[in-house]
DNA sequence: TTTTTATAGAAAACAATTATCGAGTAATTT
DNA sequence: AAATTACTCGATAATTGTTTTCTATAAAAA
């Protein structure tokens, strides 16, 4: 992994950086699709110096090179996401995180969409809304 | 329709004025899937003095009487949508622009997400990217 | 090393959206 | 119809997420 983003840093002329290793580290090391934001306050205590615009520039060149994806769940900020495989989320509209949809193959609904229309289909996302388990046992209470 | 909108408005308390009617009126009649800018820019020259702040407003009531949906293709702003179906869109990541996705049933990938995950679903936004046959032909040539 | 080049971070700029507020207008009451 | 009330418009300012600019400095190359 540390070899993969540094050698791939390097081999498209990007410097490879100790910030830059610790926002992909931080973001290939969890599951909660953070936005810059959470991302540059997890790292202010390691990297107190580091400034937003450093997060924001990095995640733009880890979006170049293939190592993350931008997530666009229908609120106010990006978020982003270490893994490359193409998978749903789901967003909670009580408490607001983003989860990964598992176990569901999109292949199917990919390829009827892509031959139904006459855009040449280069990507999708598919973002579900909803009320995480957390939540629905707190409104039951 | 137009009975629609202005019942819909005087039932939930909102007061029926000519620039919600414009608003409303423009945008069920277009396929474009307009920003907030786009639709100021078209009613411009009908109502010179109306302001990108009540198209905004005017938005977030229509969307809260159930009359229009918003769009989050992965832009930096917001669309527009008064066909309530829940349909796939597909943007051209070339000229930009944001079509519907018809003839493609839903329902069956929408109950599968739906009994493999944990949560409550509630909706879901599906967006594709790809190359319009516009910018297909302009690119071939 | 030394030299070259790209980068980090502070600060300013930007763009989309939201909030504020006073004057105007529509609905309601009298 | 007139008066009252409550809501709304649009100008302006504020906010927020993101991008740009600039320069000392860290990383890569020589
Ligand atoms: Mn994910
Ligand atoms: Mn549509
Ligand atoms: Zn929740
Ligand atoms: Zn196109």
């Amino acid at each position: 992994m540390e070899v993969c983003i540094t050698s791939l840093l390097r081999d498209k002329g990007f410097k490879v950086t100790p910030q830059r290793l610790a926002i992909y580290n931080m973001l290939s090391s969890t599951r909660s699709h953070p936005n810059a934001e959470m991302i540059f306050n997890e790292l202010q205590a390691m990297y107190p110096t580091m400034s937003l615009a450093t997060v924001y520039k990095t995640m733009e060149i880890l979006k170049e090179i293939g190592l993350v994806q931008v997530l666009n769940a229908g609120e106010d900020s990006f978020r982003y996401d270490a893994v490359m495989t193409n998978h749903p989320h789901v967003r909670c509209t009580e408490c607001g995180k983003v989860e990964d949809v598992y176990d569901v193959n999109i292949d199917a609904f990919v390829n009827e969409v892509s031959q139904g229309t006459k855009y040449q289909i280069m990507g999708q996302q598919f973002y579900f809304h909803g009320i995480c388990p957390n939540c629905q046992r707190k409104n039951s209470n």
